[in-house]
DNA sequence: CAAAATGATTTATA
DNA sequence: TATAAATCATTTTG
């Protein structure tokens, strides 16, 4: 509450009164009987002017109201709108239209994707119990993790409004504050709405980089959240034998082109109750490391051929299964590019 | 506990 | 856009 006065006097109360030319100016108007005596109390008013926010508030009053009517003070204000005219030119010049700020634009845009900015759903911890709710049944091992996510997502939300909330509301008051002070100061100085309307700007955009950094950092939150809730590399399950079993029997069946269609990985997914996504993750493993060392898959390829080819004789012909296992090494494989060293044998 | 295994993600490529 | 390859973050194993 201190400070804000001390702001405004350092931004504008000086600059303008220290005009050379003025005292000059002022005795020509005069005409000059007394010009030494007027000299000295026109000195004195800009004197006043100048120091008038360094004095305590009811002081300060008391001065103002002591310069306002003073004899001389209409003369001097026309001298000073007058300097201000020449000088106004100068201010033009210096308007400067800043394009919206691509990095904010980021930010909104992803605490907006995150439902961090966006209108709030249900009542804060009411969200994250009704999401835990929602979801019954199936994936609950995956929805309570999910609520867990959601609760901590919904504090950093109410903290970003709360936050917001506090900075425009302190914008507002300083804005205000400030307005009402170049208002009033308007009746001792010219000073031109559309000044008044520039300092506002100026005010803004110094809080809104304050709210940039806000968001900023709330996105930084929102991140460490996501990564440590919602990367799948943190809780990853291995899947059950069955499904290994299943993928591994594709696999091997496949492997001069182990490479299932859309159609093979919705069924294998099926088969195995995982996600198509994870079907396409668990070929794309396999195959790269079936490739980067051969030898030490051997035995489980001969294993799955095995297992294969008496499943196959035991469906045609119940009899028979003397069939050798066959090691499936170089029938074909296409998909085996080149071959990095085969270790061991 | 260290190393191996393993599912998921990221990056590069055709 | 699907895949290869490298890498990450866990789980399993010895």
């Amino acid at each position: 509450m201190d400070d804000q006065p001390r702001l405004m006097h350092s931004t504008h109360g000086v600059g303008m009164a220290g005009h050379p030319g003025l005292a000059q100016h002022m005795q020509d108007g005069t005409g000059g009987a007394d010009g030494e005596g007027r000299k000295q109390d026109i000195g004195d008013i800009l004197q006043q002017i100048m120091t008038i926010t360094d004095q305590s508030l009811d002081e300060a009053q008391a001065r103002k109201h002591a310069l306002n009517c003073h004899r001389m003070k209409p003369a001097l204000f026309n001298v000073l709108c007058e300097i201000k005219e020449k000088t106004v030119l100068s201010i033009r010049g210096a308007q400067e239209e800043e394009p919206p700020d691509a990095q904010l634009m980021r930010l909104d845009n992803m605490l907006l994707a995150e439902g961090v900015s966006g209108p709030e759903k249900g009542g804060g911890s009411a969200a994250a119990a009704a999401a835990a709710a929602a979801a019954g049944g199936g994936g609950s091992d995956n929805s309570v993790e999910h609520s867990d996510y959601r609760a901590k997502l919904s504090q950093i939300r109410q903290i970003y409004h709360t936050e917001l909330e506090k900075y425009e509301q302190a914008c507002n008051e300083f804005t205000t504050h400030v307005m009402n002070l170049l208002r009033e100061q308007s009746r001792t100085r010219p000073i031109s709405p559309k000044e008044i309307e520039r300092m506002v700007g100026i005010i803004h955009r110094k809080f809104s980089s304050i709210q940039m950094q806000l968001k900023q950092s709330t996105c930084e939150a929102v991140m460490i959240l996501r990564s440590r809730f919602l990367d799948a590399r943190r809780k990853r399950r291995n899947f059950n034998k069955q499904a290994t079993e299943i993928l591994n029997e594709y696999f091997y069946s496949h492997l001069s082109n182990p490479y299932p269609s859309e159609e093979a990985k919705e069924e294998l997914g099926k088969k195995c109750s995982i996600t198509v996504s994870q079907v396409s993750n668990w070929f794309g493993n396999k195959r790269i490391r079936y490739k980067k060392n051969i030898g030490k898959f051997q035995e489980e390829a001969n294993m799955y051929a095995a297992k294969t080819a008496a499943t196959a004789t035991n469906v045609s012909t119940h009899g028979s299964q003397a069939n050798s296992p066959s090691t499936p090494n170089s029938a074909g494989d296409s998909f085996l590019c080149d071959q990095p060293d085969a270790t061991s044998t």
